[in-house]
Parts: structure tokens; C-alpha cells; sequence
DNA sequence: AAACAGGTCTCATTATTTGAGACTTGGTTT
DNA sequence: AAACCAAGTCTCAAATAATGAGACCTGTTT
């Protein structure tokens, strides 16, 4: 793993921190290092500082690194102080109720999908365990809703970041297929999820703009093909952009943030 | 604000993301800056480096940088790489169901309280808004009951961090006053808070060991004095204390962070 | 039009990171 | 028990990257 992105020391040692995070699980320093191009001493000096920091927390027993706590610090301000999380709340609330289906907000961060905020189909409580998770956006409905909406080269950079992994039959296989659909979903103004990212899920997804038509997110409706069908998802249609013109209008009043 | 910690670059980088995050709101380049000892091109470098890094979003409008997206994610991989939040989580679930109250899972982050995971007590959502939240822990249940329990190194350490502000009248106003309490919780193996923290909020609090007493967290019963009364928590005594050997016990199957 | 303040950039100096390699530790094999 | 091995930790001279005084923009106020 080469974690070269041109901020010095400072982004390197992010880097290692996503890297360790990557894992998905507690890593032994050796583990780091077999997939590092960083030279030992110099990975084992930067586990150390993020350890110190708290960056990252060691287990002496098992000699393991993982994320550590604070993150969720960090993480809980940057929520709240987030443009939109905060605004939104209340809509996804509300939408939820009314629709009795999951709903999601989310943004790009690096090319990924990332939930900023969920509600269960049935009331149920959120977690860092729910906000915080990434997916694909090529292969979600919120996430080609944003890429649909997105300035011309913002979206030519996320475009290059996608894999275009097959998760399913219906996942697009590679940029051309996609660019293709945007154009519809720019036109039509929402995006499905076709089941293009798990067998039996589907979405609905608008985008959430600001003034200036810049996007700043998307407000999704999930449920399963046992439930509805795409056409019964349309049928959402209304509700979910009117929610998603609010959350823009409420939004647009603080203000809006470059990285999307 | 001095942000010496002693990790080089790193150390320096990540305490003027503290920095910022502190102020709770985003703040234009000179808010930091006047409150730095860092000189302006310094303090520059990191905030670009760091917003680069998508760890601070900066807003172009109104030239505003505020802790970014990133930090979400990497949350998310925090809490659920801990070794407690996710163990932890059906418990609480049930014990919220069966009390009615307000649950709490914390943990010690830096001196201070770290709520890890949240139950409202109507059944309500969490989100990052909830978990992440930190408070001090001279004045809470499980900050105290934690304090307690820690061997007498790390205790003399938090001690140290302890602000001993008089949120009220009942706050304990210094070290002295608070040793008296912990030696007492230690021998009744729960915490109680007496409206120290907030006026009306009291808790019932009982820590979370491992096998070999070590503690890793606190669970907290909370609700306010309009509802319940101090002796009317401690009927939810063996309840909370039987949960959180519980959690301690299937924790320890696991592994067991130093970063308490 | 001039002054000003907030923000950005330059570049020689300086301190810090860097990484090959040596050392230590704990566990496993012979 | 001794030898071995692998993982983790430490050292130090060389080299690179961080540093910060100050200059320079740029948009706003007097």
C-alpha cells in the first residue's frame, strides 16, 4: 500500500491510520508492515505517535493496533458541525415516519458514499455503528444521484476512483454504462438502485441542492424487493424530492462546504 | 493554545484538528490563529495539509474550516473495531427495554468521559450526534465509577486532567473531595451522581472489568430527579451490575484495549 | 485613493524525519 | 537446554522536510 498524497509527513501518517483502519479488525505492527512501502522503523515511529494520540489504540495482550477513540470524538464534532446532518435530522425523521421505509443521507467523501445519518424501517436507534459507513457510488442510488449532479470535473476525479466491481447482474461494469444513466438521472432528477449493489435491495435517491444547483448530498428511500417494486418506490417520488428541496433551502441558509 | 505533545509533526498536526474542533462551530483561519502560539504560515501549512486530507472541509464562501468527513468514517471503523461498543450493544438494548430509562456506555478518552454508545429512554435513535459526546469526569456517574477502579498510575494521571469546575451545587470542588467518594464507590462497587453534572440529572453507575479487574468502560442508568429518586436508582442496582458483568465478561473473550 | 486586515506565498535556515542495520525479546524447534 | 527464528524495538549519521520572518496579494473599509 502506497500512501503517498503529497501533504508531507502529516499525510502519511494519515495514510498509515486509513490503512490500519482498512483492516476492518485489530492488526499485529507485522501486518502493517507486509503491506507497506514504508520502511520499518519509519511505520513502526508513525503507529507509535497515532498510538500516543490516540489515533490509534494498542493491545498489549494481543499486540494488536485499531482505531481508537479519538476518532469518535473527532467524529461526533464534525457531525454536528456538518452543514447538513444537523439540518436534516428532523426531515429524515419525518420522512421515515411517513414512508415506513429506511431512509439514508449521504455525501462523498473520496469518491465513496459515505451515510451521514440513517433511520430503520422500524424506529430503531443509529450508531457510529450506521452513520460513518461507506459504500460505492457508482452502484448506489445515492451515490449516481450525486455523481449525476456533480460539475463536470469534480465528477471526472470521482469517476477515476471507481472500481466498477460486479457486485450483482445489474451493476454497471464500467464508466461508459454509468455515464450514460447519469445523464437520464439528470434529466428525470432522481436515481433507483436496481438492485445494483445487493441482490433484493432498491432505492430511490434525490439530490440535495443548493442555490446555486451545487450538490451537497442525497436523501435516499431503501427498502427490499420483497417489499415494493420500483415502481412502488416512484411512487415516493414526490415526498422525497420535496424533503430533498427543504433540507437544500434549510441548508443553504448556513452554508455549504467544498468537500462534498 | 499549545499544542505540544511530543509526537513530532504528527502530534502537532492532529492537536490543531483538536483546535479547531474545539470551538464546536467553523471557524474562519484568524479564530485559530489568534488562539495558536503556532506562527501563521505554520498553522497555515497544517490547516491546508489537513484540509487536503479531507480530516478539516473548508468552506469557500465563507472561509470556514470545520472537522471533515473523513473523521466519520474512520469512526464508524472505531466504534466497530472496539472491543466494547459492539459486544456491548444488544445489552444495552436490553437493558433500556427493560428499566425505561436512559443507558450509557462510556469509556476514558484523555482524562475525560467518552460516551460510546447511548439508549434514550423512550426508545429513540442514536447517531454520531449522541455517541462520541464527551463530559468531565470528576462529576459523572461512570467518569467516577471508572476513576475508581483504575490501578493508581493511570488514576493520578486523569486526576491531574480533572478541571474541578462547579457545574453545581453538589460538584466535587477539588481532588481531596472526590478521593473520599472513589475509595467509597471502590468497596459499594456502584457510582452514583447527584445532580453534580447537570441540575435535575442523576445516575446510577457500575463498571465494566475484565477477567482480572481491569476496568474498560462503565454502563450508567439515567434519568432525572422528577422521576426518580436516588434510592429509587439504586433498585435498578443488580440489574446494572449483572449487565455489566455481562458485558465484561463476554468482552474479555475478546480482548482487552490499553486506551481505556 | 489610500490604508488596512485577512489570507497566501517564498526561501534560506534549521530541526526532523528517515531508514539501514543492529539489538532485544519471546516463543518454537531440534 | 541450546539453538534458532521471527517479531518488535532502538540507534545514529545522512538527507529531507518543516520552519517562520517577512514579502506579497486581494478584497474591504475609511
Amino acid at each position: 500500500m502506497a500512501y503517498e498524497t503529497g501533504d508531507g509527513t502529516v499525510g502519511k501518517a494519515l495514510g498509515v491510520l486509513d490503512h490500519v483502519a482498512s483492516f476492518g479488525r485489530p492488526v499485529r505492527f507485522s501486518e502493517v508492515l507486509a503491506q507497506s512501502d514504508l520502511p520499518k522503523p519509519t511505520l513502526y515511529r508513525f503507529i507509535q505517535s497515532l498510538t500516543n494520540q490516540n489515533m490509534l489504540s494498542y493491545n498489549p495482550d494481543r499486540q494488536t493496533y485499531a482505531p481508537g477513540l479519538r476518532l469518535l470524538r473527532l467524529a461526533h464534532s464534525a457531525w454536528e458541525q456538518s452543514s447538513l446532518a444537523p439540518i436534516a435530522r428532523p426531515f429524515l425523521d419525518r420522512l421515515a415516519a411517513e414512508v415506513g421505509e429506511a431512509v439514508h443521507l449521504a455525501q462523498i467523501d473520496n469518491g465513496q458514499v459515505l451515510f451521514i445519518d440513517k433511520r430503520k424501517a422500524k424506529a430503531g436507534y443509529e450508531t457510529l455503528a450506521q452513520a460513518g459507513q461507506v459504500a460505492p457510488a457508482y452502484c448506489t442510488g445515492v451515490g449516481k444521484v450525486i455523481l449525476a449532479h456533480m460539475g463536470e470535473e469534480r465528477r471526472a476525479r470521482a469517476m477515476q476512483q471507481q472500481a466498477f466491481l460486479a457486485y450483482t447482474g445489474a451493476t454497471h461494469p464500467n464508466a461508459y454504462a454509468l455515464e450514460g444513466e447519469l445523464e437520464a438521472i439528470r434529466v428525470d432528477g432522481v436515481a433507483f438502485d436496481r438492485e445494483e449493489h445487493e441482490a433484493g435491495i432498491i432505492s430511490i435517491a434525490a439530490p440535495i441542492l443548493t442555490h446555486e444547483n451545487r450538490v451537497i448530498g442525497a436523501l435516499s428511500i431503501a427498502t427490499t424487493t420483497q417489499r415494493h417494486s420500483i415502481e412502488g418506490l416512484d411512487a415516493f417520488r414526490s415526498k422525497l424530492l420535496d424533503t430533498a428541496a427543504r433540507i437544500g433551502s434549510e441548508a443553504r441558509s448556513w452554508q455549504s462546504p467544498t468537500t462534498v
